[in-house]
DNA sequence: GTTTGTGAAACGATTCACAGCT
DNA sequence: AGCTGTGAATCGTTTCACAAAC
């Protein structure tokens, strides 16, 4: 199987949202140099994306709107819902927990855990917090899939190891630090201090 | 000036952490092969890097990791203190209120506004929540070098609009939605929804 | 002998350009 | 005529390999 590049990725999720926008609008059909303008992107680049899995177009027509659409939430996997667990109930955590955007695409937060005693056994919205010792039972036993830790960088390696060894299939890393998983364990880390950095070193380059 | 690509940048910081690891534990030098072992990437990959800005090192013996630690410092913008406005006092404006790895960075947050009446003359640990319409007057007043949007996407554009009128040079955008800016602002976007497609589009590709 | 700094080679991603379908 | 799908060309990034420095 064709590995493809993240930027790819990012570029399907991008054209998803441009052809959900263009559904709200009524629209039927649309051609790469439409979505190319709306998402910035060259037309070509479009083509070549969706081309790496399959064709989904008509040539002298365009795409259907919500054809498209349907067939790139199929391969984006959003088709189906995905069941979360949230590791870390502090400040970060309830912000993602509270966010709807998630529940929207189909990410359900079913479980969260945390470490601070005080906090198991409270509810948040009907969700009771658990220990995060019983970490790799969750995993098991409500068929996580996605793994989220919102906690600080100490026990990011122990508790990847737990949900690994339960069978969890993706980790969300928001800790500053280097996560090693298995091949078949997919990871993504958001690290807000590194795009702090990195939106420094931009700004010290402007006008220089 | 040469241009630097956003996966060099990355790196950079990446080597910043692991030198400053190696500090912590006293080490005096370091090989990029060492370093290599450390950050996951390979040693000529780091010569590469670093010789776009310079030579730090020395043939047959390494870097000096305290040296070579503050120039990447310099070189990333980290040895100076930034101003940081908050625009959205909600759950995840919250979160990176709190968050001290900022601070530790030098990321001084000195602003905090939000849309909401209710919200406004609240007060975060010293900081008065102003109401957004002051934007623009803080950016300029208070010397605002970045601004973080901690909001729903309706309102960036014109957040935006009015930050870059006054005058800001970087901005880091939490919202769900493509932002324009002038040549001389630089923008980062760190979008959670797109983590989770991205991440379920890697599940959807495992062991197929 | 060790390790850097750097051209050259290999690789991967983007853009071009056009044949082929509607 | 209009637009897709794709091989070829271009561009940028990563890795190799070695001469120069210590």
């Amino acid at each position: 199987m064709r590995k493809i590049s993240d930027s790819a990725v990012r570029r399907l999720t991008l054209y998803l949202r441009c052809l959900e926008e263009l559904e709200g609008q009524g629209a039927e059909t649309v051609s790469s140099a439409d979505l190319a303008r709306r998402g910035g992107v060259m037309p070509a680049q479009i083509r070549k994306d969706l081309s790496l899995f399959g064709s989904f177009g008509t040539r002298g027509r365009g795409y259907s709107v919500s054809g498209l659409a349907c067939r790139l939430r199929e391969i984006l996997g959003l088709s189906r819902a995905w069941r979360l667990a949230l590791v870390g109930a502090g400040r970060l955590g309830s912000a993602l927990f509270a966010y709807d955007g998630f529940r929207r695409r189909g990410f359900e937060i079913v479980a969260v855990l945390d470490g601070d005693p005080a906090k198991v056994g409270r509810t948040w919205n009907g969700v009771v917090i658990q220990a995060v010792t019983e970490l790799e039972r969750v995993v098991r036993e409500r068929a996580i899939d996605i793994v989220v830790l919102a906690v600080p960088a100490e026990p990011v390696e122990w508790l990847v190891d737990q949900a690994v060894r339960a069978g969890v299939r993706g980790v969300l890393n928001f800790a500053p630090t280097r996560v090693d998983v298995p091949e078949h364990v997919t990871l993504r880390d958001v690290d807000l201090v590194l795009e702090l950095e990195a939106l420094s070193f931009g700004l010290m380059r402007e006008r220089a």
